[in-house]
DNA sequence: CTGTTAGCGCATTCAC
DNA sequence: GTGAATGCGCTAACAG
């Protein structure tokens, strides 16, 4: 009977008494339904878009910028009635990439193991979109004015009177190790946003000097606050290339005895909102995280429906906090 | 051939030079393994577990307990070989939790809306399990000593000298609103968590006085503070059904010129780390999170193999941290 | 150890 | 508008 099917496929044409008789039967039998797993091995697809995210879970959200990105993948996968696999990258052994069953996939952030779920993907025949990461060949991207929101920042504290400011980047690669920031580490980067981000500090600031962080949480800038703030010729500025950074560099300053933000301005990424450190409202570059989500898991959606698209471009916007101001003396 | 589908499903008795050339014809082929849609439909397995958490992702993984149940969660289904599907539960409208193919469901923290998703799952004849939440006839759960917990914090306060305690709770019900703890708000209380710890706490200060927070953040536990602190009779000591309750506990206490614990103690619970608070070391029970998440799992799977499982319960484990001291004077 | 066979539950075509 | 057939790609059960 290919009624029922109509029925509950929604649309088609069945007469409204039809329609009843067969919902009435289903409730009866208590027929929840068609199974999902014959519904997309006939309809081939199984209505499951796999977003990759870094690493352990835990690790993944401790940063909020991701937790707003998977909040928007998840609302417009929801509003297209699709459903969300979590995929976390280990790096070795099986991944549920490789076996589950997913019509597209989405990869978020920079895991060092990115280009790994690339092939797997490609290998499966799914599609690839990617939010926040590295660049690929035929992998359409939602992507963030990293580079020229960062200049804006350096150019605000230029504009202050800053001269001697220190950056901390967030990791420029796969080895997750906190570093100074020399010429070599920089050369061999690969995550784009840390790069791109580096760049736009530099191109006001040349030959800015800093520290690479381990990960974006606070204890890391914390951590890379007292080395760049115990410097003999201390910066009186520091530009955070996240929010978490910015929080720990703050927290440095303080133990040392240092006020922010009249002995030393600090600029952060993101515009999260850190409500526990809540008396510093942070100057920040704000970037639409949820907007970025939802925008990548449509383009995820399209490319399943055979579309060709375009990369996205996403701008952040500039928030003056208080957290800088012109050097003393 | 059924070889090659033994080949790919891992054991099966194949010669070395039959699978070596099921591997070549395969790698020519590029197939890339079987098709997931059909070996689910044929085996009438996904081999993919839901997690149903609260409301939007944003609201979920604002709360760290959450994101380490999920940590655990994901690292026993990975173990599994499992793939997690994550199921925000709107409430309204279709959720995947109807139509997505899976094989066992977690439900995780008590949203408005669990007893739908219960049900949901059962028309579908879909084991459930459930973590942190309410009970439910069978429906195996991973549950924690919140009420002896709570006594234990209220009980080492008592034996501090303090006597007039107050409280910060959780949500009672399924309506996130700020309330006075009325007698009503008690008798109409849902959540389990919320209750439990409540009553530990009573069990100690039988008629302790509070205020319902609206939901587990840092800025709820900072209003309720500044209420709590500003009556006549103000408190020596503050106990916050979380960690996050209790910062904000501490930072309304500072705001008002107060000291912790020289003029207020405070107590939490959970025992994440707050690392923005940082000079604070709460006093607090740390719960096993992601243990408990790697257990809802492990029953989750259990079920799923047709096993008859039983609840499992946790303890959590009292932390002396430095925001407790006895009442001045 | 290897090849053949049947059917998992549905959506889609085609007749009616 | 409705009912009857076909096969999606696989794996479990069997025969060789």
């Amino acid at each position: 009977m290919s009624t029922a099917s109509l029925v509950f496929s929604g649309g088609g044409p069945v007469s409204e008494a039809t329609r009843g008789k067969v919902l009435t039967a289903a409730a009866e039998l208590d027929y929840a339904g068609p199974d999902p797993r014959a519904r997309s091995l006939r309809r081939g697809r199984s209505g499951v878009i796999a977003v990759v995210i870094e690493e352990r879970v835990i690790d993944a959200f401790r940063d909020p910028v991701a937790i707003a990105f998977l909040d928007g993948i998840g609302q417009e996968i929801s509003d297209s009635g699709a459903a969300l696999l979590l995929v976390p990258d280990a790096g070795g052994g099986h991944t549920s990439l490789e076996s589950a069953a997913m019509d597209a996939v989405v990869l978020v952030g920079c895991s060092p193991h990115v280009d790994r779920a690339v092939q797997t993907a490609r290998r499966r025949g799914v599609p690839v979109v990617s939010l926040g990461g590295t660049p690929f060949a035929d992998v359409p991207a939602v992507e963030l004015d990293d580079r020229e929101a960062t200049a804006t920042l350096a150019g605000h504290l230029r504009d202050l009177g800053h001269r001697r400011v220190a950056t901390v980047t967030l990791p420029l690669g796969p080895e997750r190790r906190r570093d100074r920031l020399t010429a070599e580490a920089v050369a061999a980067a690969t995550v784009r946003t840390a790069v791109e981000r580096l760049a736009g500090a530099r191109s006001v600031f040349p030959d800015m000097d800093g520290v690479v962080a381990a990960s974006s949480r606070v204890e890391e800038g914390r951590v890379a606050g007292r080395e760049l703030l115990a410097a003999p010729d201390r910066p009186t500025a520091v530009l955070a290339q996240s929010d978490l950074l910015a929080a720990g560099v703050i927290l440095a300053a303080e133990e040392l005895g240092l006020s922010v933000p009249g002995d030393l301005s600090v600029v952060g990424f993101d515009g999260i909102r850190i409500d526990t450190v809540v008396p510093h409202d942070l100057t920040t570059m704000v970037q639409p995280a949820a907007d970025q989500g939802r925008a990548a898991a449509a383009l995820a959606i399209a490319r399943i429906d055979g579309q060709d698209v375009a990369s996205e471009h996403f701008r952040s916007e500039f928030h003056r906090g208080g957290t800088t101001a012109p050097p003393r003396g």
